[in-house]
DNA sequence: AGCACGCCGACT
DNA sequence: GTCGGCGTGCTC
């Protein structure tokens, strides 16, 4: 009887890692769907390409079912899923079938047979021939290079302007004539609608599919049954899409390639970006990396030629980019400086907009009303009672929140300490900028736009579309309006506090300021008849930061060649490769005495000799969640095959550390972590 | 993760 | 005397 290797959904900490052998009374092929028994229940799994599993010696369960009408899953995805697994150290079972949609492990084959008949309903959009803009010098010599690079990976380095998307749509459109299938990937589920609009007028008698987690289970299937069977010839998604199965992939498209949402946050933590350009290789895809803002991880390979450098500098229809102004807040009259946030030429910029009738846009990355409450008497502040964290002053509907946690009180009516009735928010949010631009600019119509805002599904587009209306003079809101989205009539856009990230902990914070502020002044000027009168007005306390003078010159490479540097000193990424171990428990002791224990465990292994370099388990920037301590721990290697050698060898050894500490509740580890 | 087995407090 | 609390342990 012929043994077949099979994996199944097992998470991280289970004591199975590899495929488990069943019977079965046929060969069947490597990458069908089948379901088997596991202990008392019968579970999805996948037939594994034989991994020469060592007989475990007693009898084997016999597979319970086979999805006959499923074609198998491509070998290459399954390769796919094992070097995510080995690369992210994860199981095989946990990472393959989260990257099934979850409806697929519920049917039998009669069920599937049923859906996949409907699937015939699925067509091309249909509509007219597309009319195709005319390339500009720059998207023709893209495209060239590109053509001519043999399947390769590259970067496209292009402002906000230069037209980027077009070179996407025709680089798909070359894919799709050479009989293969293409992946777009954007980092937000927002940012899906106008391109899939966009996709779908440009190739109407194309299947396009999306693939994200706005999607009901039964469009996930179906989507992803289109994408497995050849059907859909383009692909959209966010980061999950990264994992489609693909028969006939040609290129990979990954726009805004630097944006942070790219990396999963949970379960195995991926990097969808980094998965699509081992992807590219493994199927001889052509990978195409865009934006504006490359992360310096790209744009290292760029410099060092492993990436094909592709640059288009200029913005389409001659629009310049806005005149960028900083605004030196010690210079600023201290009352305004402190209490208004809104500095006299800020003002000023602000009225000259409202009064030649052309929108402004005022960034400030902090939502609610204010940071924090505090009583004048004593000492009191809005604390969350289970993280270490404030809770933000919500003032729509007078509640506390905490951003971390969720907790949610009303305002007290006085101190809960003191009693005294003078309890006063302190710092500022959107919701207050808000507020303080109604008052400043007296018949200005003022909108916000941030996650409260937008909470409920349709409002972001309906908000949006007010602003192009015309029915907005001063839009303030946080980064979410700095992404993707056009404002024609935009001719001002203003950060009023950005410095924090100037000093933050994380040393990714400058890297993602400088792309959202680069983002951002790419909103403005977009009209080429405005383009003269635009500007971005910077709020600073350190004007002669290095950042903001690359922001003047609109200098993405010198600000990337002047952080590189800093990374190379500091020993930081790309210039040296990170994991982070981190713990969760019931106490900060028992989190770090844990994380103590994985370190000693780890020195056993020789992981000094090896090249890699253990630095102290540390609380985490904000110690406490939902009452739980959380701490980490850093490795650091100049090399990432050692660094991944000691993770093999280490994440094994860590399962069976558990037993010995109470309190701890959960570890993970995030290998080339984004924020450490 | 499920879903067991397993050993100590308040109920028909 | 049982029902059930969730603490360890296993799943080919």
């Amino acid at each position: 009887m012929p043994t077949v290797a099979v994996v199944v959904d097992t998470p991280q900490h289970s004591t199975v890692r590899g495929p488990l052998s069943y019977a079965a009374d046929e060969a069947l092929p490597a990458g069908a769907l089948v379901q088997v028994p596991l202990g008392r229940r019968t579970v999805c799994g996948i037939v594994w390409p034989a991994g020469a599993e060592e007989e475990p010696g007693v009898e084997l369960k016999p597979v319970a079912g086979v999805l006959r009408s499923l074609p198998p899953l491509p070998a290459s995805w399954c390769r796919l899923v094992e070097f995510a697994a080995g690369y992210y150290q994860r199981s095989v079972g946990e990472v393959a079938h989260a990257a099934l949609p979850a409806e697929l492990r519920k049917l039998d084959d009669a069920q599937l047979a049923q859906r996949l008949k409907k699937l015939a309903k699925l067509a091309p959009a249909g509509g007219p021939a597309p009319q195709l803009p005319e390339l500009t010098e720059e998207q023709v010599r893209a495209l060239e290079a590109l053509a001519q690079g043999g399947a390769p990976t590259a970067l496209l380095h292009g402002s906000t302007g230069s037209g980027k998307t077009e070179v996407y749509l025709r680089a798909v459109a070359q894919a799709l004539q050479a009989g293969r299938q293409a992946l777009v990937l954007v980092p937000e589920i927002n940012l899906t609608p106008q391109l899939e609009a966009r996709f779908a007028e440009r190739f109407p008698d194309r299947l396009i599919v999306s693939l994200h987690s706005g999607l009901t289970p039964a469009q996930r299937l179906r989507h992803w049954l289109a994408a497995h069977l050849g059907r859909a010839d383009i692909v959209l998604g966010t980061r999950m899409a990264v994992f489609a199965s693909l028969p006939r992939l040609g290129l990979v498209v990954v726009d805004e390639e630097h944006d942070p949402s790219y990396k999963s946050q949970e379960g195995a933590r991926y990097s969808a970006r980094d998965l699509a350009v081992y992807r590219g290789k493994l199927e001889g895809a052509t990978v195409l990396l865009g934006s504006a803002t490359p992360s310096l991880e790209s744009w290292y390979q760029a410099q060092r030629g492993r990436y094909l450098k592709l640059s288009m500098p200029t913005r389409i229809g001659g629009g310049a980019l806005p005149r960028v102004r900083l605004v030196d807040m010690n210079h600023v009259p201290k009352e305004a400086a402190f209490s208004h946030a809104l500095s006299p030429p800020l003002m000023e910029a602000l009225q000259q907009r409202l009064a030649r009738g052309e929108q402004s846009l005022v960034l400030l990355n902090r939502r609610g009303y204010a940071p924090v409450l505090q009583c004048l008497e004593c000492a009191w502040k809005s604390g969350c009672p289970h993280c270490s964290a404030w809770r933000v002053f919500h003032r729509s509907d007078r509640t506390l929140r905490c951003h971390h946690c969720g907790y949610t009180e009303r305002v007290p009516r006085a101190c809960p300490e003191c009693g005294n009735p003078d309890i006063q928010p302190l710092g500022r949010g959107t919701e207050r900028l808000e507020e303080q631009l109604a008052v400043s600019l007296p018949g200005a119509r003022v909108a916000r736009i941030d996650a409260d805002t937008t909470r409920l599904k349709g409002t972001l587009e309906s908000q949006l579309a007010s602003v192009h209306a015309g029915e907005v003079d001063v839009l303030v809101g946080t980064q979410m309006v700095a992404k993707g989205h056009d404002f024609r009539r935009v001719t001002l856009v203003a950060a009023v506090n950005p410095d924090a990230a100037l000093f933050s902990s994380d040393f990714r914070a400058g890297e993602r300021l400088f792309a959202l502020l680069m983002q951002a002044a790419g909103r403005a000027g977009r009209d080429a008849a405005q383009a003269g009168r635009s500007e971005m007005l910077i709020q600073t306390w350190h004007p002669t930061h290095p950042l903001y003078a690359a922001l003047r010159a609109h200098d993405y490479e010198a600000f990337a060649a002047e952080t590189l540097g800093e990374r190379e000193m500091a020993g930081l990424p790309p210039h040296a490769h990170l994991a982070l171990l981190r713990a969760e428990a019931r106490t900060q002791e028992a989190a770090q005495a844990w994380l103590q224990d994985a370190a000693r465990v780890a020195d056993e292994l020789g992981a000094a000799a090896a090249g890699v370099t253990l630095y102290p388990p540390v609380p985490m920037s904000i110690a406490r969640v939902a009452n739980v301590e959380r701490a980490q721990m850093l490795l650091e290697a100049a090399s990432r095959p050692a660094l991944q050698r000691l993770l093999s060898a280490w994440l094994p050894e860590l399962h069976g550390l558990r037993g010995a500490h109470k309190g701890l509740l959960r570890w993970a580890i995030d290998v080339d972590p984004l924020a450490i």
